[in-house]
DNA sequence: CGCTCTATTGATAAACCTCAAATACAGTGG
DNA sequence: CCACTGTATTTGAGGTTTATCAATAGAGCG
């Protein structure tokens, strides 16, 4: 059950019309990754730039220690690795796969060409980056002032926003996710994460399981959100 | 002694010519803001985007409880607001002038009506804004794995590299900076900050004073920075 | 010289991480 | 279908970093 229905907002097909948006779209190669595979490393050459059709790329960095930092889930209709149009640079982060995922792929240059053809484009990559930053300042915030508690209510609204499922008994993250990305994403540690949600599913705001969490009362955990 | 030499690899007029330069510059306003006024406030609708022609502008958000998050310090050069290109919506943070501070300020549309006449301009945006998002991506990284030695040595090798004045006794930050701000920028309270630095006026790699800090060597800074 | 703002320093507390170990779970092959 | 193996998750005990609070000291300014 894929959530393959892209926000036209946040699209960067926006106020493009249909032939010119299939002429972007053929300059580039589509590509499958299979689950964990790896779209590309952090710190090699950052020659191309990717659009997710289907699927969710886990953007993550990792420190000499091993410590994984998740910088964000990327989903269905986004871009990533923007920075490889403008600039010769090396990828600041790692992409992998959480699902299988088809992704398109395009070269720095077939890119900016359709740029220079197609502003619009242009206009709609900056939107995309401009909500990137936002949430990136965000998280920055929560990480540097709130408590694990409400960082890690926050994490799963994210999820639950970005790529939620509704089932039976609530609603549920598209794809299999692990404590351990899970606690990263929310910027602690497994341990604490799990003590945290155990607590939670004990007064039954969540269904938990094996690389699975589901929300089943969403207000309690805005509530934690929200709370100092 | 102003740092008021652009780097041009991130220029937002980077591979413009002089007179569409000029052209894009005339379509805005100057305005001059005085040290400690305000640009435009979080939360206030985005109607603006700032290009800084001199001084240095604090970019911060402040939460519920008065927690001061610093966001960045944006020197001149860059832009800020960037978003109010593209979304209706408002500004995610707080920009005010620690120095005597002169940007030019466009209205969303005219800034729109360039970038479809000037692709470039768009393109060098994006390259700022990419840069931005690398730095966030990285001091986020830093707050959640990194001791506040290292994330406050490279709070201050930040400082000194974008705002950075040489002086006889080392470099020197080119504006006044309080303890607090500079703990917000590390990601710290005052008092952890405080404690940290005078240990290193001890070791003699620092010279403190009210509202000013000057790195006498860099080389122990670096390797604060780096170690675990 | 007093007033205000900024910075330092000490004592205390607590949130959170680290490490160790036990338990649950899923898949596999017998 | 069940035991087995590897991985994921939970739980506990203990320690450490770092924030918090309170109080003092210093700098600049009229």
């Amino acid at each position: 059950m894929p959530s393959t229905s892209f926000n036209t907002d946040s699209n960067i097909f926006h106020k493009i019309d249909e032939s010119a948006a299939n002429d972007i779209i053929n300059l580039g190669r589509i590509r499958e990754i299979k689950p964990k595979g790896v779209l590309f490393e952090e710190g090699t050459p950052a020659t191309h730039c990717f659009f997710i059709q289907d699927g969710h790329l886990k953007i993550s960095k990792t420190d000499m220690d091993g410590n994984e930092t998740i910088v964000r889930y990327a989903n269905p209709g986004q871009i990533t690795a923007a920075i490889s149009i403008i600039q010769q640079q090396t990828y600041p982060a790692t992409a992998s796969a959480v699902d299988s995922a088809t992704v398109i792929e395009w070269d720095k240059d077939s890119l900016l060409k359709a740029i220079h053809r197609i502003p619009q484009l242009a206009i709609n990559i900056m939107g995309l980056m401009a909500a990137r930053i936002g949430e990136l300042q965000d998280r920055y915030q929560e990480l540097n002032h709130e408590r694990t508690d409400s960082r890690i209510a926050k994490a799963l609204l994210r999820l639950v926003e970005q790529a939620g499922c509704q089932t039976k008994d609530g609603i549920t993250i598209d794809f299999a996710i692990g404590r351990q990305d899970l606690a990263s994403f929310a910027g602690t540690t497994q341990f604490t994460f799990s003590r945290t949600i155990s607590k939670w599913e004990k007064q039954g705001w969540l269904l938990t399981g094996r690389e699975q969490v589901t929300v089943v009362s969403i207000e309690d955990i805005v509530r934690v959100a929200e709370q100092t």
